[in-house]
DNA sequence: AGCGGAACCTGTCGGC
DNA sequence: TGCCGACAGGTTCCGC
């Protein structure tokens, strides 16, 4: 589901509800996966810990309690946190119920049940934050890097633009819509692109980014604020899920092809 | 070492 | 209507 605008909203949403509040109650409704430590240790580490602020690195949530640690959380395809008044009883998917001492309920949802909570004494020893490339906003993801990282590299760019050790934060829809922005075709090997390309691919994956934030993320089914509303930039993609429909550049037929098991989107005229 | 494929799990949708 | 396969925004592990 979420890639770093997704995230990135999620974070703002939730940082104006929980941060200063106390973890009152942990209840796990779900008994694999999404905890993927010991219940017991979990609930004992987070239970009277408070939210001291609420992060993201790549496509991670990072809950910092102080001395109390950092919790962990990946929403992977359809993971939520819910913010909401106390409930009855817990819906359908709802995983963890994490109660706060204002008596507001921070609910984990998620129906496939690939996202994850996990937590940690301290960030830097987060095994899953170590090999992560840089953030698309920092000033280490720049022409320069991509020309080190993709040298002599034959895989695919698309594949590439996945990987999140070369850039934190890019999914799969994001992927297509940055190669369409600076016009590469999804299957050229990494290593062809020229210089200017790859300048191009920095800004076009800042510009595209930062309007995905802007216009709090993508929502083509699953995702949802933390206020449930959807967010808009589904509304600006050029050729995501566009198959069959005409490229609002040139007029040819948007196609798709798979790659890595994933879904790409391209116009194959205005992507060489 | 780098890359592709399978696996993790549940739901929806389109075709027959 | 029902069944079956394809597909869904991600990461990790396992081979070659």
């Amino acid at each position: 589901m979420p890639e770093l605008p997704e995230v990135e909203t999620v974070a703002r949403g939730l940082r104006a509800h929980i941060v200063g509040e106390t973890l009152q109650e942990v209840l796990i409704l779900h008994p694999t996966l999404i905890v993927k430590q010991d219940r017991e240790h979990f609930r004992r580490q987070l239970e009277g810990a408070t939210f001291e602020q609420v992060g993201r690195r790549a496509k991670f949530l990072l809950f910092s309690l102080g001395s109390r640690g950092v919790l962990l959380g990946h929403l992977r395809m359809t993971g939520k946190f819910i913010v909401s008044d106390p409930l009855p009883e817990p819906g359908k998917h709802h995983r963890v119920w994490l109660t706060l001492e204002s008596g507001k309920l921070l609910i984990f949802e998620d129906m496939r049940c690939f996202g994850t909570l996990e937590w940690f004494p301290e960030v830097s020893r987060i095994p899953q934050l170590q090999a992560l490339g840089p953030e698309p906003f920092s000033a280490e993801f720049n022409r320069a890097h991509l020309e080190g990282q993709l040298a002599h590299r034959r895989r695919e760019i698309k594949p590439a633009l996945l990987d999140q050790r070369l850039v934190a934060g890019i999914g799969n829809i994001y992927a297509s819509e940055i190669l369409f922005r600076i016009g590469v075709h999804p299957t050229r090997a990494a290593d062809q692109l020229r210089t200017a390309e790859l300048g191009a691919l920095v800004q076009a994956t800042q510009q595209v980014l930062t309007e995905a934030v802007l216009k709090n993320g993508t929502s083509i089914s699953d995702f949802r604020r933390v206020d449930d509303k959807t967010g808009e930039f589904q509304n600006f993609l050029q050729v995501y899920d566009r198959t069959g429909q005409p490229c609002r550049q040139c007029g040819t037929s948007i196609e798709r092809l798979v790659q890595q098991q994933r879904s790409t989107f391209y116009c194959p005229k205005c992507q060489r």
